[in-house]
DNA sequence: ACAATAACTAGGAATTATTACTAGATAATA
DNA sequence: TATTATCTAGTAATAATTCCTAGTTATTGT
């Protein structure tokens, strides 16, 4: 693996949001730092990021969102201004449980819960 | 809304598997019943079906499958055969927990448990 | 049963997100 | 500094899904 510069701006950029944007989001703030990058640019550097483990990546409504932060976590999503928020739900017996009823090995627990954020209840 | 023999062969065709299929596999398997359905029917009809709550859909990677089980259940995903199997998570304290945390009004709770399943492990 | 009509379909074009390809640019190395 | 393997920009291709339209069909009132 070669140093890129256009590598290492698109991991600032993600980076520097909590904002689980998407590829053409950062596409478009990479853009103030090296106009000329191109979106492939972008979506290769970001599988290569996510394969080494520097990102993550959230599959939201069949788009692919990107996280700085790679330890599992779970998400807030509200149905009324589609943003995600991040949440450590702690399920000490989850992963052994399932285990044990399916015979299942576990790599990731993905929880998503849906609803409406504190901004829009009065 | 008006009856459609298309709409009922498709909703038939949810209804008949566990499998979780795509728009692509109910395509097909819409073909044996009506030869000449179109694509775009197919995917007009999930949706209204979806919005009628008739069936659910659950977003797999950037894909789109559909499940005829609309009560909230989760799933174990298996990454070597790439199956989905439905289970049931008991998550009592939860939604009124994220309520009171988080200021957050949950509609639904989406648990995606990713692994290997037992098919895989000698 | 029949005509009027609003909703539905087939077929294809358009859109969106993503990946693949290629000639030229660039980081690593000797 | 020359070599070379990897990387990029730009563009074409692909995949999933939605949109559009002329023609078809279920429904409703007669």
């Amino acid at each position: 693996m070669r140093y890129s510069h256009q590598r290492e701006t698109i991991k600032k950029v993600v980076y520097g949001t909590d904002s689980h944007p998407t590829a053409e989001w950062i596409f478009r703030k990479t853009k103030n730092f090296i106009p000329k990058i191109s979106l492939g640019t972008i979506y290769r550097n970001l599988k290569v990021l996510a394969e080494m483990g520097q990102i993550s990546v959230i599959n939201d409504d069949n788009i692919s969102r990107y996280d700085w932060n790679t330890n599992s976590h779970n998400h807030l999503k509200c149905k009324q201004c589609d943003s995600l928020i991040d949440i450590q739900l702690v399920n000490d017996g989850l992963i052994s449980n399932i285990k044990k009823q399916f015979k299942f090995d576990v790599d990731d627990v993905e929880i998503t819960i849906i609803g409406t954020c504190s901004k829009h209840i009065k």
